[in-house]
DNA sequence: GATGAATGAGTCTTCATTCAT
DNA sequence: AATGAATGAAGACTCATTCAT
């Protein structure tokens, strides 16, 4: 009856929510996971609310409580999956400093493919969906691109040291061509399927020792 | 004032009707160039049947004599804007040799930027929403398969005129990587926007001289 | 294959349209009414789409051909309503002009008692739902009160011309307390029953001699 | 800052805890404040239990304990409205006895006015929402019937006493009439909004002297 | 052949109510 | 006794496709 209060919350509110935010985080992974399978075996559209329902084990009710939309389950599916992969990229390239064009697209896509294969769905079949709903997705349209800014950022730096003398415009030139690379990689090994990271590395090399 | 019209010409601009057949093709590319204009305005998915019929400016049914399905229509309009590509890129190719990687690169982007934009709608965002589509569709994924396995051919030959002493493998690796910049450019400069043919090619001669 | 064409529609399309406009009306009404037949049993909100679909014999999008949603089927059902009752309610008062207040009632208040109960549905119902969505919907409180508006115009020239020597707020009193004993007899009418237009007509008539 | 509260008040506020029953009463008027709150702004059915819930910041349980449902809530909400204004409306016509008709309308109107804007909600509104759910709630309906035929009898004993000549029929017919007026205005006002409890009392005393 | 109104299964989303803690 | 996360049935609305005219 008498409740100890502070801004409008009561002690048992503030201090004991009812799920822990570990749980909350847990389940919100559960259903991301869910929508990932989903999504890359049937598509961002023909995949249905009822689907990832089903496949994340929760209610509809309960799915909605976490993500208010598709749209934003769709989003949050991707943008999530960008970050993760970002971090494994960072960590790849601060912990082998590569010291050539091929040897990082030998060192990252190796990384990539074995990363994009975990948990049962492939990330570079997301990567492909992702590109394709921020067409008419303005928001993920800015979160893919300030990632891969930030991520050419970084390449141009890494570019820039194998070449001391190249001026901002080269090392950029440079940063785009391979995350073109990197890019290009991801869809002919999603489409083709007969694309390995050594043949491309393989291939980079070659041409660049021409 | 009553107009005696055709496929959207007037008598007097088509002076004499034309054979059926030839009617028939010129409808069914009135249609697939209404339904690329929606797709890449709006997606594959977004996009309904009823806006195609509407920017075709034909009925339902009459839309419905051409493509028995709006899955076909998608196929169709992918296909052939791939049988548009390749044709112009073999030109392209045939016309003016390359005599290395950033020669063809910088010969092809341009041509491939130039050629996407034509129409009033953008080549490459189809591209995306083809390879989108292609994880659910068999049939589109073999299409797109043969497509680039047809062209990669072709660059396997090229690059080996440019390093006599290479084997299969060696053409086949850097035919491979060529395709990889290709496609990866146009992922690239569709989400990123700020990615021109120049940067790439610029960026694969600095770092293929390097 | 040749068409005969003007603004775009052709002449098909100008001279015969699939659907009569008459015919168009016709299935407007069907579902109008079948709609205000569900709201006076149901309540404007009990009703679901459903309801209304069956009770018009038509299928779900053949309905949303005609009303893009249930609440702009709402505002029509009771807009349309209105109109009805207010021709009716114009016809009367012209046809057999009244001398005094009681006279006025007595004569309007049985108009719309026989007029409400017509076609199966009871109008006064219709009234109390419209009422109170229009706390809500801003269109509908919009036109009922350009309704009334325009009908206490009418009843202030007609009291005005009971009591020559009234000014204009004379006149705007006695037809603001005009409606609201027809207002009033709608409710009293509707929730009691017991209350005839021949018991109100005689206690004003009462109370008017007192 | 910590503080012990008990139903918005704080322990030194409240002083000392009040008795069972009597904090169970605060509890559901604290309930039904909110709710009406809600329903004047949102409509019946489209104010939902948790914007009730959130109102009166309890939680989904606590209300359910006073109220086993939604209907029960509403019927609650409307009946105690009922019950508040009857209490009033009764003290009123007791404290000052009225004369003539135009005088209890004169009386009673700005009284059901001021009473009406109490509490930051207007019971007439209210009223419209109560008229159009008693249209499917029978139990509702009963409880307005009720109600006003009580106070319907009240006024007809007024109402006889003003023309003692009168039988009952008489007397009935002028409650009716009287019923009706009051009605009548909180309708007009609460959708036209311009029509104040002068100007119906004006009208009335025009029309009864004419 | 052409037309476009009609179909109805299927989609996303909400919300009254419950019950484990 | 109190909490609020979870449930899932039900609702509004869409849209690929057909077929009577």
């Amino acid at each position: 009856m008498w409740m100890l209060v502070k801004n409008g919350r009561s002690f048992y509110q503030s201090c004991m929510p009812k799920i822990s935010e570990e749980a909350r985080q847990g389940r919100r992974n559960q259903i991301l996971d869910a929508a990932r399978l989903c999504f890359q075996k049937e598509g961002l559209h023909e995949t249905t609310m009822q689907d990832i329902i089903r496949a994340s084990d929760l209610s509809a009710g309960a799915v909605y409580s976490y993500f208010k939309s598709k749209d934003d389950l769709i989003f949050a599916a991707v943008a999530t999956s960008l970050d993760d992969l970002r971090t494994m990229l960072d960590e790849t390239m601060r912990r082998a400093p590569a010291k050539s064009a091929d040897d990082l697209i030998g060192l990252l896509l190796p990384a990539i493919t074995k990363f994009a294969a975990r948990d049962g769905y492939d990330l570079r079949r997301i990567a492909l969906l992702g590109w394709s709903e921020a067409q008419r997705s303005e928001r993920l349209r800015v979160a893919i691109q300030s990632h891969y800014a930030a991520f050419r950022a970084d390449l141009a730096k890494l570019a820039a040291s194998w070449r001391p003398s190249s001026n901002a415009a080269d090392a950029d030139a440079m940063a785009k061509l391979l995350l073109t690379v990197l890019l290009g990689a991801v869809v002919q090994s999603a489409i083709m399927g007969d694309a390995t990271a050594e043949d491309i590395a393989r291939g980079l090399r070659l041409l660049t020792q021409a």
